[in-house]
DNA sequence: AAGTGGTCTAGACCACGTC
DNA sequence: ACGTGGTCTAGACCACTTT
């Protein structure tokens, strides 16, 4: 007779989602406690919590103290995006990467911007840049900087090293929104980008804060054609 | 005298996120071992080590057995997206659901979507659907389908419930790859959605095996105006 | 009131990678 | 070879929630 072995964690995670999966344990059906699950398993009940902590994280299980544990009945699957300097992007895929700064200035946000990051009137520092991959152009960089919460920004060659690279390096953050969409290319984006205006363009949108403080807000108009992946 | 009490895995990881954002403790620098750390907080190695593993979860540490825990010199921010039902997501918003079935065949699939599937000429159920919010058009459904991996869903009944659910609730898969763009609205598309021929839209790609089965591959086209969210 | 998951401890052994 | 993080154990107490 003897139960499989299960010693580690990941060996207990692994026959959980065997279970999930080949409906042993349906979608919305209760599982056993962890202490139950310890003695069939021949395990500490520390090593099932482990991994049914981790499933649960995963979206597929749902945990409630009293309630006890439930196969989650919509599996929330999680798609983790990892938002990496731009720099670093185009040259994970092999091309060569170049920067050009277009403007910079020292300005007054315009209201959106203001209202997105829960200011009024502060002095601003407004950057366009364009990152380009082989030569091409890549990704459109509009950014605006609180210049009050990140007063060193002020003395970057913002030229040479791109406000991105440079907040990513000098700024940090606690938290932030960040929003994906498509727009339609203006006559600006057009320009820049080298495509038709009104071309189909891929947008991320992002907001970040240090604690209360608002930091930056930044738009990046990618290319045409471009895609985001990752794995569920 | 008498250092701070440390006692949950929470509070260390706190003080931990503290002396990172103060740069207390620099990007690229090596920190205290966790026994180092236990005596200075006054707990065990034990909660050190989840609280460790939960920063570096979130990529603002680079751990690695013995060469030791280092800050990360580019905290790579994970952004999670919940990938929900269609109806879910609408019902969420507060607004009414509906749903259309345009298309419902069985064919081999083109070319492009048997590549993505890794698969030829397995028999495939094709269905075009409209998903509406408040009666008006929220996102074009495309979706293909390999019969062989989920045979039931001949009999499943796609004008009342949408496949996206139908797929949900029976259909557990194991992995999958998603994708995200923007693309110019095709005729076909602009008929749909009540938009104009060449609109911004954004769209999904979302591909789904379980285990070595291929399973389904789905485009999504969000009418325009479309933003995907979430939280840093 | 009682049951379930959440967490802490102290000690131990192990796997991996760097030296 | 050896240092560091990774994990397991057995037992205990606690927090939250539902009954």
């Amino acid at each position: 007779m003897s139960a499989p072995q299960f010693n580690t964690w990941q060996s207990v995670q692994d026959e959980v989602l065997r279970r999930i999966h080949a409906r042993e344990w349906p979608p919305g059906s209760a599982i056993p406690h962890e202490a139950d699950l310890a003695v069939e398993f021949g395990c500490a009940r520390t090593t099932v919590n482990r991994a049914l902590r981790a499933v649960a994280e995963a979206g597929l299980l749902d945990r409630r103290r009293k309630a006890g544990t439930r196969v989650a009945l919509h599996p929330v699957r999680k798609a983790t995006l990892s938002i990496t300097i731009i720099r670093a992007e185009i040259e994970g895929l092999g091309m060569a990467y170049a920067y050009r700064r277009i403007l910079a200035e020292t300005v007054k946000a315009p209201a959106p911007v203001q209202r997105r990051l829960g200011i009024r009137n502060d002095p601003m520092l407004h950057v366009r840049a364009l990152h380009l991959a082989d030569a091409t152009p890549y990704v459109l960089e509009e950014r605006w900087v609180r210049i009050a919460s990140v007063p060193t920004i002020m003395e970057a060659d913002l030229t040479q090293q791109s406000a991105n690279e440079w907040l990513v390096a000098n700024a940090p953050f606690t938290h932030g929104d960040i929003a994906f969409s498509a727009s339609a290319a203006s006559e600006a984006e057009a320009t820049f980008l080298a495509c038709a205006p009104g071309a189909a363009l891929f947008v991320i949108a992002r907001t970040t804060w240090n604690g209360a403080a608002p930091i930056t807000s930044v738009r990046l108009t990618y290319a045409p054609g471009y895609r985001m992946v990752t794995e569920l």
